[in-house]
DNA sequence: TATTGTTATACTCTATAACTATA
DNA sequence: TATAGTTATAGAGTATAACAATA
């Protein structure tokens, strides 16, 4: 087991420390879903604190890069890369246009299409809050060797590819 | 870098395929959250699934095995174990006895706090959930050998203890 | 003064269904 | 018929602030 806690046998004693004491975790560490939301608050977390002040969330973020990388990309191919619902891009959109740092563009091979693109100005945000980003991430990266890393990304990878 | 694409160069083919073309996804490979924030969307879509009908969440599930785990924990304790607010606690702690799963109980050594027990229903409803959870996690578990798994877990638990 | 539980408010993320305009 | 974008609604998770009762 990864969190070596299994205690139990009826533990009785008066509520003397009870903030200290030590609890059994009985068998929430055996499964993936247990740590992999503790990773994800604490990511949360930090992020939100480090990125205050930044008209961006994370998956703003993600978009941003995803436009800067991908000119033209469509909202549907967006939501596709994100793994997330096409009505979610709306939204998203809607708020890194009201910033300055996207266009929509109606195709015109394909009228039913929004071609995005991105300002100078979301250009150079982007380029500003990667490096926040990394920053915030360098807290946690940084626990580990770089081997260490690259076999955490190819774990996780496999569990959400194929 | 875990997803080894990186090709940009001014792509500007005209969008005969639009949803099937290469997409470049920048440096997102290279952030631990972009994976984490994937890998969360496909645990909670297939709990999603797999628990439809249940009355649960997985919040309500990890503070009834802790509770079942823990006879006569507070809320206090319950909310720093699972790493939430306290506040959070009260509506979660209204669902389990809303079904019937768990009581709270004014401690008389402490009036402030609520000393919390499962009823035989909740530890009942504990053990059938809880296979149902392995079950749905094995979707994604089965993808390593045992050895993988638990090196993800040790890896995982790095993020967030200490 | 500090702690436990509570209430209230707000924001983020995701899901789903139905609509429009286009193909 | 199917697709791209939109609108609307809902549920779940988290954060914060303030309060009452109790220590």
């Amino acid at each position: 087991m990864a969190n070596g806690r299994k205690s139990s046998s009826g533990r009785k004693s008066a509520n003397v420390e009870p903030a200290a004491r030590e609890l059994d975790y009985s068998f929430l560490p055996e499964l993936l879903g247990f740590h992999i939301r503790r990773v994800q608050i604490e990511l949360w977390r930090d992020f939100v604190h480090r990125l205050d002040g930044e008209q961006i969330r994370s998956g703003e973020f993600s978009a941003l890069a995803l436009i800067v990388a991908n000119p033209g990309i469509s909202q549907i191919e967006l939501s596709r890369a994100l793994a997330v619902d096409k009505a979610h891009m709306v939204a998203l959109l809607d708020a890194l246009e009201k910033n300055g740092w996207a266009v929509r563009k109606r195709s015109v091979e394909d009228r039913r299409r929004h071609g995005l693109t991105a300002t100078a100005a979301g250009r150079r945000a982007l380029e500003r809050l990667r490096k926040a980003m990394f920053d915030h991430e360098k807290k946690f990266t940084g626990k580990f060797t770089a081997k260490e890393f690259q076999a955490l990304l190819l774990l996780l990878q496999r569990l959400y590819l194929g």
